[in-house]
DNA sequence: AATCATTTTCAAAGCGCTTTGGCTGCGCAC
DNA sequence: GTGCGCAGCCAAAGCGCTTTGAAAATGATT
């Protein structure tokens, strides 16, 4: 059923029709209600593709995720995330179009997707620092706000991103203020750019309390529960182990508990843990108590929010650019106890 | 840049023009170069819906992801399973559009896009018993292929599925052959059929050796850590408790693990587990040695491969359905030894 | 009853592509 | 020199919608 089909039916013209669909004023609602019927008894919906050519829009927001060309690991939080995302397109009858990418050849991508009108606008994911991203869209002028922010990048751009900085400058000092003095760092990789903030805060939050920070307590690479895991082992085998973690991810804590176990000694008495919880639907961080103390922010609400922008955006460009710093709640688990006496 | 500007550019037709760009044999090799060039030159790329509108495909392939509409868990294979299929759309220059949408309302998602003619083909995630959507997909007439089988399905249907069945059958008969008699099981939510058939080579297994099944020792739910933990923790309190348990996902073995651990037990030596294992990039079990002893299966290639499935269905339908029945490896681990003597 | 202002409807153009059905001009056979 | 086949190109129609500009119907006003 299309169109012509349907106002053939109703005795009407096409352009009738196509107006009282889309609520126009200039129809009588009586109309209205006898076309608006007929299309749902029919099962009749204009077509994406003759709308999208009409109107100049595609009704359709891209996800370019990047995979490490490496590792090729799919970070876990697109999923939430995107989820997120998907209820607010699903309200505003936006598509969401998916493009999984090697790292390398995002230019290329988005340059297509622009030249061929595919989308209105874009979700730039997993900004590093310098990112060339951010440049380049506003070059081709394709709309898109970022998912964190890009130290480094120079014209001004609309972001949503969670405070890392604070959150792990607080996390550091909640540790600091039970007595540790050696603390662990096990981040995610450091061009991505929340690793890079989340660094800068546990690192100041050391210096603040006259700790000197010691890079070899530091680690960044793919947050993995094998990462945490490898890394944790490394730490607790040293001379003069730390007494406590942070990490970034909680499948990262969680291989951080488990070479902790390994090593026969008990998380939150002999090492304190505390990981960043994205609040991921299928992990969950224990039940009533939290197990790990966590600097919690959900990332499936960022999705939310962060769509939200984007179709403003693309609805009422030039309005500035918008910018949301989403605090993180620190949360207190079990992970966590006073430093041991040695 | 479109078209009819490209083509008076070059002082062709815009027939010849596109002809020359898709590979038409009526025109000479001389011209299509130069047409070639001055496309690339001026970075022109044919837009989506106008091809889609002439061509009557859409050139994209939707992906429905059901949100258990209670629990509002992102069942998390689905990112590793996109990112499998997306590399085969890229290859064919198909996009993929995804939609998050309560199990409640997909029926009503499937209808919209085929009447709005915006995919070229479905896959159907998650397939449930006697599942009510391959009934619908035949009968609106929108090709699709099923990640799994949906038993009571009448209609022929493509799919691509894991030997749940046999995985499990061999992962019982594996602990029974250790001496373990008790076996606990926490599997997904059974009205997913692949919960459903994986209880069924549990049960066979034991029944084939003579021993009976015991309904309270088995759950199913969401394969969230939390669950895995609780539902252990339930199960090594009980007066007779097993000492063996199969889990469905790494991430329920990894709470199973938290359960024995916080009961003092060493999995390995008190209690034996034993789970099915998707190889998400991000989990891992463990790095040379498997932590735990797996039915493993890549839902990454699966996602690959289903996705050529779906493709060649499209491009010459009517070719008959086809089925693909992958076998999972059964990966010993440390998670397994004989059962403890009482 | 005639006029005018609204309200309601319509025909046709246009969005950017593919594709059908010619048309042109060249080389070859007769 | 006429005719034919073929390679190479083109004009125009059509895909399903929106939207412009105009016409028809209605109601209010005198």
């Amino acid at each position: 059923m299309n169109l012509k089909q349907l106002s053939k039916n109703l005795g009407l013209s096409q352009t009738t029709v196509s107006r009282a669909l889309n609520g126009y004023p200039e129809v009588s609602e009586a109309t209205r209600n006898r076309v608006r019927l007929a299309a749902q008894q029919f099962n009749y919906s204009p077509s994406t593709r003759a709308k999208g050519l009409a109107t100049g829009k595609a009704l359709a927001i891209g996800h370019v995720i990047p995979l490490s060309s490496q590792h090729e690991v799919v970070n876990p939080i697109f999923a939430d995330f995107i989820a997120g995302a998907g209820e607010t397109y699903a309200r505003n009858g936006y598509e969401m179009t998916l493009t999984m990418v090697e790292d390398t050849q995002e230019e290329s991508i988005y340059r297509g997707m622009h030249s061929r009108r595919s989308v209105d606008g874009v979700v730039v994911h997993s900004p590093r620092m310098n990112d060339t991203r951010i440049a380049l869209l506003n070059e081709i002028g394709l709309p898109f706000v970022v998912h964190g922010r890009a130290t480094g990048a120079t014209a001004p751009y609309s972001w949503l991103d969670v405070n890392n900085k604070r959150a792990f400058h607080r996390a550091a000092k909640f540790l600091i203020d039970l007595g540790h003095r050696r603390i662990g760092l096990i981040n995610g990789l450091e061009d991505m750019d929340f690793a890079h903030r989340r660094r800068t805060g546990y690192e100041d939050a050391l210096r603040e309390n006259g700790i000197e920070t010691d890079p070899t307590l530091m680690r960044s690479g793919e947050m993995t529960e094998n990462f945490g895991h490898r890394y944790t082992r490394e730490l607790l085998v040293r001379p003069n182990p730390p007494t406590a973690i942070m990490t970034s991810s909680l499948i990262s804590a969680m291989g951080a508990r488990r070479a902790i176990e390994d090593a026969g000694l008990v998380m939150g008495r002999d090492v304190s843990v505390i990981t960043h919880d994205d609040v991921l639907s299928y992990l969950g961080n224990g039940d009533d108590v939290p197990i790990y103390t966590a600097t919690r922010s959900s990332v499936r609400e960022a999705g939310r929010q962060l769509a939200e922008m984007l179709l403003a955006e693309i609805e009422s460009p030039h309005h500035g650019n918008q910018n949301v710093l989403l605090e993180a709640e620190l949360m207190v688990g079990q992970s966590t106890g006073p430093a041991p006496k040695t």
